[in-house]
DNA sequence: CACGAGACCTGTTCGC
DNA sequence: TGCGAACAGGTCTCGT
């Protein structure tokens, strides 16, 4: 499901507490009372005992987002969820029943919950005094200030690999996945199989700024939401090409393709997008 | 280094 | 209707 916009969403709500429909209270600056946990392996470290005993009575500092990695700060640790696939994060209060597919449930005090829902139990955790250990590998944030188009065109032109499966790795860009891709190349006019040296400094730029508004765009949608995990955002009225193919280019008409990529399912218009000029 | 296949998981949708 | 295959917003590890 997440990918930067959805996450940074999920961030500001855990931060701020829910606005829109849903109204939930700001995790920030509450205090944990104990934490349960129903799939084991959704805890990556430290072991289920000393989790237990380290999260109980700590008082939430800060919430951010680095990447797809939500970030809670508690005191001399941080609290780091991944989300992957299938994850979402929920406030609730504890008169509310658990359901099946939460993986795990930090109760807080004043009677609130934040609960680990994730039907396919990918979504990992880490409970760590050293963060870094798992974001130092982490490539440059798109929305960051200093990530200038000419250092993105360095980087690009600094490995030889297709440019979708280039994007979504992690250690070369922190944030985009299989939508924001799609959808950013598609605004760019390239090719998803285009390969990274192809490109010239104006390629470069406009792809820096297609990546810059998609995610923007997203954000303020609140993310997308797709099939029967419903997180309340709307992107996905306003994909262009993702999940589209059959139906019309929004630019020239030309029906979107789908093709596979690096094992992935790729969308994109066959007339704005040419492998070859 | 780059790439493909297979794992990890469960649920929905599609095609015969 | 039923049943298997394909597919799903991610990432890791292994072999070539």
């Amino acid at each position: 499901m997440p990918e930067l916009p959805e996450v940074e969403t999920i961030a500001a709500r855990l931060r701020k507490g829910g606005r829109n429909h849903a109204s939930t209270p700001p995790l920030l600056g509450k205090r944990i009372i104990s934490a349960q946990v129903f799939w084991e392996r959704t805890l990556a470290e430290p072991t289920l005992e000393k989790f237990k005993q380290k999260i109980s009575g700590q008082l939430i500092r800060e919430i951010s987002r680095r990447g797809k990695f939500l970030l809670m700060d508690v005191s001399g640790e941080t609290l780091l969820i991944h989300l992957r696939m299938s994850g979402d994060l929920l406030v609730e209060t504890d008169d509310k029943l658990l359901s099946t597919y939460y993986r795990m449930v930090l109760s807080f005090e004043d009677g609130i919950r934040l609960a680990l829902n994730d039907p396919r139990k990918f979504a990992r955790v880490w409970l760590t005094a050293n963060p870094d250990a798992l974001l130092s590998h982490l490539g440059p944030e798109p929305l960051a200030a200093d990530f200038a188009p000419d250092l993105f065109y360095r980087r690009l032109v600094a490995r030889r690999r297709q440019l979708k499966p280039l994007l979504m790795d992690q250690s070369f860009l922190a944030g985009l996945g299989n939508i924001y891709t799609d959808e950013a190349l598609h605004q760019a006019g390239l090719h998803p199989q285009r390969i990274s040296t192809s490109l010239d400094i104006r390629d470069a730029e406009r792809l820096w700024m297609s990546i810059r508004h998609v995610l923007k765009e997203g954000i303020r949608r609140n993310g997308a939401s797709i099939d029967w995990v419903y997180r309340g955002g709307d992107f996905q009225n306003y994909f262009r090409v993702y999940q589209r193919n059959g139906e019309p280019c929004p630019v020239c008409d030309t029906p979107i393709q789908r093709i596979t990529v690096g094992q992935r399912g790729t969308h994109f218009c066959p007339q704005c997008q040419r492998l070859e000029e």
